[in-house]
DNA sequence: CGGCATCGTCGATACGCATCGACGATTCGA
DNA sequence: TCGAATCGTCGATGCGTATCGACGATGCCG
C-alpha cells in the first residue's frame, strides 16, 4: 500500500504538500496540485483511515444502532438501515452497525474507542434506556423516534399523528361515520414505542373535529383476535364499516376475515393500511395506504447526523423533525362521495 | 479521553507494559497487573481504534457488502445482517456496513483504506462483477452464495440441492407421485444467483430416484401466472397436487389461490415452502418448511472470516461450505402413508 | 527601487498504540 | 557461590496522516 509519503516523492513535493492538495486547506498552485494527483493516480493511492482518524480526530463513520430483531418487521427496519448507509456515502461517511444485543454498553463503547464520530439510534422507545448514555456521550446522536422526554436529544420520526389524522379524515370524507382503527400487534404495542400512540391521537383529534365516531380495537396476529374485533366493527355501524390498519402483518389477516365474510374491499369495506407503494400495488385489491416514508426520514437523519459533524460544535443539542406522511388512494378504500 | 499513556502514569509503569498486559503478549507480574487494571477502571480507559490500526495494522473491522434492496426480500436480508453483526461481536469484530451501489469500487475503496480486515459478500450472482476485484483484493473475502466459478474463492450457502431433494422425497413419501415446483419470482431469477438451479436440480435428482414426476411451473407476483401454473398442476395429475414454493411472496399468492378453487392445505393438497418457523406457524394452515437456516449460514460466514483472519494467510484460500437444510412438517402438507 | 503583504511549499511534530531490543531482577543448577 | 537462563519491565521507535510555524518566492504599492 503506497503512503502520502511515496507520493509526495513521485510528484516531487513533501508529504504535507500531498495531505493539502487532499484535503484543500491552503492554496496549492495548479502546477504542484497537477503533479501530486497524477502521483496519486498512478500509485492507487488511497489514505490510510486509521493514521487519518488519529490524526484529525474524526473517522468519518457513523454507528448506527440497530434494534433486536422483532422478527415480523425486519423488511422494514432493513429499509432504514440500506437508505442510512447510502445516504451516509453521498457524505462521504460509512456505517459501523451496533447491534442491540449490546446494550447501552455497546454505545459507550464504540465512542469510547472513537470507532464513530456519532451515533444514530432505530427504533427508539418511549422510556429508552440507551437514552442516560445517549445524552451524557460526547458525540452528536440522532434519534429516528421520540421518545416520552426529548429533551437535550436530537429526534426525527415520521408524523404519526398527521398519519393518523389524514386516515380518519380521508374515511370520513368517503362517507364512514364510523371508523375502526386496528392496532399493532401486541410484540409491538408492549415495546412502548410512542407512535402509536401518536397515531391513534391523531385520529381521536380528526374523529373530534369532524364528528365521527372511531373506535380502537385490539390487533393480534392470530385470526380470532381480529375477527373479533371485526365483528365490534360491523356491530357498531349500520353504513359500510372502514378499518385503519397500520401494522402490515395485520393487514394479511384482517383481508382474510374480511374475503371469508363476503366483503369486498373498496366496495363493501373501506381498509387503508400502512406499507410501501410496491407492497400495496402487489396487493389482489391494491391498498390504499397511508405512507409513513421511512426512506425519507432515514435521509432526514443522516443529513442531521452530517451537519452536526460538520460543525461539530460539542454541546448538546435539541431538535425534533417531523416528516408529512402521504395517503393514496388506491382501490380498497370507498370513493369518495 | 484518557490514552495508555495516562493509565501508565496512574499505574505507575511504562506505557508498553499497559499495552501487553491488554494484549497479553509479554509475561506481565500479578502484583502489576493488577494495578494496571485498577489505573484502567479508574480512568474508564478504552484504547484507540484508529491508534490501534495504525500500530497494528488491523482495524477488527468486518466489511458486509449488502446488495441492493430487491424490496420483496429485505426482510431476509436484514436476517442475515443482524445475525452476522452479533456474530462478529462474539469475536470481537464490528461490522461495516458497505452498500452495493457503490459496485466493486466500493470494495477497492474500504480495502483501499484499510477501514476493514475482510470482507462478506452477500448475495453473490453466478457471474458477479465484484469476483475479479474480491479475487485481486489482498485481504480475505468470503461469499455467501455460490458463483459459477468458485475457483480461488471461499464461499458458504445453504445446501439448496439437498434442499430441493428433501422437498421431493417427502412429499412423495406422503403418497404424492406428481409434483409441482414454482419457480422464484422474475426479479429473483433475473439476478441468475445459481441457488436456484441448485434446488431444482435437487428436485430432478430426487425424482430420478424415486420415479416420481415432478413439474417445474413458472413462478409470479401476479394472480394470472400462478393461477395458470396451478392449472397445469392439476391437469397433470390424478391423485391429489403437491406444491414446492421456495419464494415466500408467491406462497401467499398460491395459497390464496387454493383457496378459492376449495383446496385445503394438508387435506386436499400439499404445499412445502420455505419460511423461518416463526412465520410459518403465524400462518392460518401452519406452512410445512424448508428451511435454509440463513441465520446458521451467517454465523458460519462470519466464523470462516475470523479464522482467516486470525491466520493472516495471505495467499488465495479456496473452500466451498454447504449448510444443511432442515425440513420440517407442520400442516400443509399431507401426512405419509 | 525598496519594503511589505501574499502565496505556495517545506520540515517538524503530534496523534495513541504495538512492538522490539535491552536490561535489571530473580531463580535455578552446578 | 557464581554463572546462566528466565522473567518482568522499560525506553525507543514506527505506523501514516494532519497541521502548525517558518520561509523563500512572488507581486504590489508607494
Amino acid at each position: 500500500m503506497p503512503t502520502s509519503k511515496d507520493v509526495a516523492q513521485a510528484a516531487g513535493v513533501a508529504q504535507s504538500t500531498v495531505s493539502y492538495v487532499l484535503s484543500g486547506k491552503r492554496p496549492i498552485s495548479e502546477k504542484t496540485r497537477k503533479k501530486v494527483e497524477a502521483a496519486i493516480e498512478q500509485l492507487t493511492y488511497q489514505p490510510n483511515a486509521g493514521a487519518r482518524a488519529l490524526a484529525s480526530r474524526k473517522t468519518r463513520v457513523i454507528g448506527l444502532v440497530i434494534p433486536f430483531i422483532p422478527e415480523l418487521e425486519m423488511g422494514s427496519i432493513m429499509e432504514f438501515v440500506s437508505v442510512i448507509a447510502s445516504t451516509a456515502r453521498q457524505f462521504d461517511h460509512d456505517i459501523l452497525l451496533v447491534t442491540d444485543d449490546e446494550g447501552a454498553a455497546g454505545l459507550r463503547r464504540v465512542v469510547g474507542q472513537q470507532i464513530c464520530d456519532g451515533l444514530i439510534l432505530m427504533q427508539v422507545e418511549d422510556e429508552d434506556e440507551r437514552l442516560p448514555v445517549a445524552r451524557s456521550l460526547h458525540v452528536p446522536v440522532v434519534l429516528i423516534g421520540i421518545p416520552r422526554d426529548p429533551s437535550g436529544l436530537v429526534c426525527i420520526d415520521a408524523d404519526f399523528e398527521m398519519a393518523g389524522e389524514h386516515c380518519v379524515r380521508d374515511l370520513a370524507a368517503a362517507g364512514h361515520s364510523v371508523i375502526s382503527v386496528i392496532d399493532w400487534q401486541p410484540a409491538v404495542m408492549d415495546r412502548h414505542v410512542n407512535y402509536v400512540d401518536r397515531f391513534l391521537h391523531g385520529t381521536d383529534v380528526a374523529a373530534k373535529a369532524l364528528g365521527v365516531t372511531v373506535l380502537h380495537l385490539p390487533g393480534g396476529t392470530d385470526r380470532a383476535t381480529i375477527s373479533e374485533s371485526v365483528d365490534k366493527a360491523l356491530a357498531s355501524t349500520t353504513g359500510k364499516p372502514a378499518f385503519i390498519v397500520p401494522d402490515r402483518t395485520i393487514q394479511d389477516i384482517l383481508r382474510r376475515d374480511l374475503g371469508r365474510r363476503g366483503l369486498t374491499l373498496g366496495l363493501d369495506v373501506s381498509v387503508i393500511g400502512s406499507a410501501s407503494p410496491t407492497l400495496a400495488e402487489l396487493q389482489p385489491i391494491p391498498l390504499s395506504t397511508i405512507d409513513l416514508r421511512p426512506a425519507e426520514v432515514s435521509r432526514r437523519a443522516v443529513k442531521i447526523m452530517c451537519q452536526l459533524l460538520e460543525t461539530d460544535s460539542h454541546g448538546p443539542h435539541e431538535s425534533l423533525e417531523l416528516v408529512p406522511t402521504v395517503i393514496t388512494h388506491r382501490s380498497s378504500t370507498l370513493r369518495s362521495q
